[in-house]
DNA sequence: ATGAAAGCGCTAACAG
DNA sequence: CTGTTAGCGCTTTCAT
């Protein structure tokens, strides 16, 4: 390569045809239009001199730039990677690139984020980000831009997501602790403007009804958010302020698990013995932590490449009506979970023991 | 916004100037050859238009895309999350994006990506990617490509990278295991086709020699790669060729030291009770696993911001001599480690029961 | 099947 | 200070 690139002019002299006729090659959809010959001659003048489209010109012209925005709220939150890695899998196999903007959950970076990228000329953008109800999403809808969420949805408008199951998740988590002989369990939930917290919630609540499992308000408490300290507040709430004893704790995330796990440990309780706990999400290395965590693992790296190919086909396609894709998780039964041993009457004499540490 | 962005004409044919003075008055760096007055009026009727500078045009005509390509040979990896996010910090508020790019290990992949980036204009790239001889950065810089390398370096070129103190984090971990009484160390390394991999080694060997402990070469195995397996492996192979008994082992990474965790609760062997382990990085939650592991704590996210700097440095003067920064890590003592029990008799018997478990 | 010409939106000389 | 002009590299009519 040379200091100053190939262009398509210079392929066209060197080859003795016009640039338009350069261009008609090298564009594969417009190949057909050239003879044979000239081709051929074109391409191979183009290797020669290690040619390589413009894309800034191009898109200039065309008005489309092969680039894909990807917003994350937060990328150290090991949730994301997998679907980082996935979308990006996906695009760059189909000739775009990614551009990767983290919003350090802030709402206001990811709106400027969305305006940088959209000046941009993306010709898409993917959202890991959105709230169940979020005023970027509602402006990428109106400035017609089109989108694909990752790992939630929201409430009002019809927007094309792919999504974790949580409600077949939660579903095997009362399952697994159903038989297990639990029936008094605890929920520690996620936000609940997020759709991932929104959906485990509904789906313990509608679920316990369904599975004959007892519903207690008192044992059940929504944190703020997916974090350690969220679990730890709200367990903690729930053995401060419950009168309903438990066995279990189904908690809406693995990091709310954790926090959990510390609060078990901090008042003397044993996990499992005393109370088993189950987790979502897998992690990486959750199941190394002691005891390891029964949880649900989510494809995350397949729910990215999903989000890519549900952005492609809206690039290719953008009257068709747009869908949300449900995708399977998986229970992984980990040490955190045991068959409940302690008799009714010895569960209220430790549940006095857990408020009174 | 409507359906098609305000372009520069439009702004000026409404405020009543030509195309060029709004270009100045957009451009901070021409802004003061504009008159206060027309400049205001511009600035306003841009704002009322929802006027966005196409950066592509902009771009095609300046030969600068404002965009700094990221490369990582695996996002998946812990380490290089944080890193991302650091770069990013930086380069969004210099107006710069960051087009991410994973190369899954691969150096094919790793090799098409890089010239899909530079066809595509990036400005300067950052690479996590590189080996000790790397052709990648052989190519770029004979391209002539700004570029700053994160986490690595190369052995013959003088690239500007940003790194750790690997010699100091050995140093940090075998003071501490010293202070604890051991002195028959193993070492746990890491693929030497890496600059992490090779400087963690080559401080082991040195720092055991100034800090007078033993060194033994048939306790001293390097890895083929960064991982739990490799980890393993390495591990295996010392305890069933080695006829040093020791105390203790230097792990030149989180990854490699929980294969060796593993494989000493295979035998049967308790840590830190029996041999105690030192990882290396500080992965997320690797405090939480049992027992929490003794490692050295790597920033990160400075790493990623320092690379961002540098390469913003580069972008403005490129004549400058290229420089390495060094950021020192900081140790964590985690139940991994103990005071060293056993006197050296029963080390040895030990060692046979390790032999034959 | 190919060439000519225009223009995507912006910036940079050059005038004035 | 501001307008004129040209052109970045590419695509796309429109002719031929």
């Amino acid at each position: 390569m040379r200091k100053t690139r190939a262009t398509i002019k210079e392929v066209a002299a060197i080859t003795g045809v016009h640039a338009s006729t350069v261009s008609r090659v090298l564009n594969p959809e417009t190949r057909k239009m050239v003879s044979e010959k000239v081709a051929e001659k074109v391409l191979r003048v183009a290797r020669e001199l290690g040619y390589l489209r413009n894309p800034l010109a191009s898109g200039l012209r065309t008005r489309r730039s092969h680039t894909v925005g990807v917003l994350i709220p937060d990328l150290s939150n090991p949730l994301f990677p997998p679907i980082v890695r996935g979308i990006e899998r996906v695009l760059d196999k189909e000739g775009y690139i990614v551009v990767l903007a983290d919003s350090e959950n802030s709402e206001r970076t990811e709106h400027a984020l969305v305006e940088n990228l959209v000046a941009r000329q993306v010709d898409g953008l993917i959202l890991a980000t959105a709230h169940r109800k979020d005023p970027v999403v509602e402006e990428c809808i109106e400035h017609n831009i089109p989108l694909v969420l990752v790992n939630r949805t929201v409430d009002k408008h019809n927007v094309t997501s792919v999504i974790n199951d949580d409600e077949y998740g939660i579903r095997l988590v009362l399952q697994h602790l159903s038989e297990l002989g639990h029936d008094d369990i605890a929920f520690v939930g996620g936000p609940q403007n997020t759709s991932t917290g929104h959906a485990r919630y509904r789906a313990f609540l509608s679920l316990c009804k369904e599975m004959r499992l007892k519903v207690s308000r008192d044992i059940i408490v929504n944190g703020n958010a997916f974090s350690e300290a969220a679990g730890r507040a709200a367990l903690n709430q729930i053995l401060d302020k419950s009168v309903t004893p438990f066995t279990a704790v189904v908690a809406a995330n693995d990091l709310l698990a954790l926090g959990c796990l510390d609060v078990l440990a901090e008042r003397g309780l044993n996990c499992p013995r005393d109370i088993s706990i189950t987790g979502f999400n897998h992690m990486p290395f959750i199941d190394r932590i002691n005891p390891s965590m029964t949880t649900i693992s989510i494809p995350h790296t397949e729910l990215g490449m999903q989000a890519a190919y549900l952005l492609l086909e809206r690039l290719r396609h953008p009257e068709k009506p747009s869908k949300t894709l449900r995708l399977r998780p998986s229970l992984i039964v980990g040490g955190s979970t045991q068959p409940r041993t302690m008799p009714v009457k010895k569960r209220r004499s430790s549940r006095v023991s857990r408020a009174i540490p």
